[in-house]
DNA sequence: TAACATGGTTCGGTAGTTGAACCGGACCGT
DNA sequence: ACGGTCCGGTTCAACTACCGAACCATGTTA
């Protein structure tokens, strides 16, 4: 647990947030669960990162209620955001923003639509045709990938609605 | 630099923004200089990161133009956000709100205005006034703090324009 | 001119990360 | 029923980053 719960950070909300999301890994992590992935190898294979690193990300997050078990296929468990966890999706939101407009060619950039109405997206979120701000659960991604072989990039091609379980 | 760049955060605008942001104590810095410090020891002083740390990550935030150097009082220099780096408002604002939701009793939580209009914002930072979301530099933050003598919170406790320096 | 603040640098000890190896149980084809 | 493979981890040594304290040259203030 590297992020120490100094007193500074106590009357923080960005310290305290990101006490809990912000050590390495952890916003991949969640960033893979809305995309749907939800199995611990499939998080470990498309994010590369050490299983003993992933075992004890998904342990705090679980412990802080930002993720769940969550009973899957065949009696195998899997991992979900919880209410809680999905509401971080601002914040993955405007680093996707960020990101894209500063290190991403505009043909490669992910698109969000509005699952209600099917308009794109703002660069906050919001939908210009509804007025309103969709949560995560209503918002369909679609993130172009040109000459990879890795499933998870292959599967994110065609529209797949936030937080809903991608099958490959 | 510990965020190596590795061939899976190639293609995800999340990952890229992380390799430049989600290093410890970086996002901390950049919410500090949102709310107005600008000097090397404020920064130390306020968040309590060793300085080598400190000197580390400006230079990085510098090489990536999200922070530049700026003359400041008596020919001293001071760091401030570049209108790359204030472009991240978004992201800290998503941070303040899920933080605050679950880790800030209601009263303690800060407050957001419309410089322009004076209009309360909305949970992801658009103004029900006018109908937008505006920029940080439009933005008046009152932090509310409670019994401290730490002079930064104290400061913050009158409204306050973001990315304006704060004097103490 | 002495004292102090600023903006750092240097350094040893510690804590977190990494990558590889390993392992029991579940599942699958035959 | 059997062997092989995948799954979901655990363990471990080597490495790297971080921490906290000390130090220091350069202004700035009294």
């Amino acid at each position: 647990m590297p992020l120490g719960t100094d007193y500074v950070r106590q009357n923080c909300a960005i310290a305290r947030s990101l006490e809990i999301v912000g050590e390495r890994w952890t916003l991949l992590i969640i960033r893979d669960l809305f995309y749907g992935l939800r199995r611990y190898s499939d998080l470990r294979k498309h994010i590369g990162l050490p299983p003993a690193v992933l075992t004890d990300r998904l342990a705090r997050l679980i412990e802080e209620d930002v993720v769940e078990r969550v009973p899957g296929r065949g009696a195998r468990e899997e991992y979900a955001l919880t209410t809680k966890g999905a509401k971080l999706w601002p914040v993955l939101n405007g680093l996707s923003q960020w990101g894209n407009e500063h290190y991403v060619e505009p043909e490669s950039r992910s698109r969000l639509t509005h699952a209600v109405c099917g308009a794109q997206l703002d660069e906050v979120g919001g939908c210009p045709q509804c007025g309103v701000t969709p949560a995560a659960a209503d918002v369909e991604i679609q993130k172009p990938s040109f000459g990879t072989a890795d499933p998870y990039a292959q599967a994110l091609r065609t529209p797949h609605r936030l937080l809903e379980p991608l099958r490959l």
